[in-house]
DNA sequence: GGGCCCTTTAGACGCTGTCTAAATCTCGAC
DNA sequence: GTCGAGATTTAGACAGCGTCTAAAGGGCCC
């Protein structure tokens, strides 16, 4: 469960609306990684007259405040994920999906012994096929 | 060094052509990572006639045909590497220029573990500034 | 030269995302 | 409750990147 939504969002200085409350419903609750055009069909669900110009404003918004991150994983796909906290992701070679990996499913070293970089923040990217078995 | 040119084309079943070897001169050289935009900029210098599909279409080509890679690492930036081998990819926040990263510079382990996936390719995509000191 | 197929071209088109100017809403001050 | 300033939303125009299309061009074998 989560704190509820208005309070989320007046949290990091946000002032709510109704557009806003209808787009953090759905983005910050999806277990997915939709892109801005999904969220603008889903929240049309809810609200029809919202404009396609604020979904994209909100999704930006809530982005600089820090309660989303935006992921670039593949061509012409900029996604949104509300899971802030540090993971992997594997893409789905045939499907194109975005799919989280635990941060301790993997083990990467020798982050910190770079030269010349002062990293931020670092993610594994995986691509392949999903396989029968579960992830671990 | 390189093999030559027409070689490489003719190797991996691509008929030579003065636009394709245009391409293949700069993109196949090049250390950076260009855009398909840049791509066509640096191309359009020597041979000015060329169009924007043709160079779109080539260096599509090129990636079918795997000679090149196609990486997408920030928003609305496709971007071609002509580095086969596999490695890692450090991301300048400040510029946006992509650096390449050893791939003995980080060690990676679990990944055979993780279940579900048939993974075809990884890689450690770090962001950040970059600092004074050199890469190691 | 003629014919065939591959390649290239210019421009139209489509999609994603941003910008603009006007309309609407919110909220505190009165 | 009313007012007004500032924030928010809206529709549509616009911009950039990439693809598609139909026609033109080129290479090569007969």
């Amino acid at each position: 469960m989560q704190a509820d939504v208005p309070e989320i969002l007046r949290r990091h200085g946000i002032q709510p609306s109704a557009q806003r409350l209808a787009v953090a419903d759905y983005v910050l609750r999806t277990e997915d990684h939709p892109s801005a055009e999904r969220v603008f069909a889903k929240v049309s669900g809810t609200l029809p007259m919202i404009s396609r110009a604020t979904v994209y404003n909100t999704l930006n918004l809530f982005v600089r405040r820090g309660i989303l991150r935006q992921l670039v994983l593949a061509e012409g796909n900029v996604v949104f994920d509300p899971k802030l906290e540090p993971h992997h992701h594997f893409v789905d070679d045939a499907t194109g999906e975005i799919h989280d990996i635990p941060w301790d499913a993997l083990d990467v070293r020798k982050v910190e012994a770079l030269r010349g970089v002062d990293v931020r923040e670092y993610q594994v990217v995986l691509r392949g096929r999903r396989s029968g078995r579960r992830h671990s």
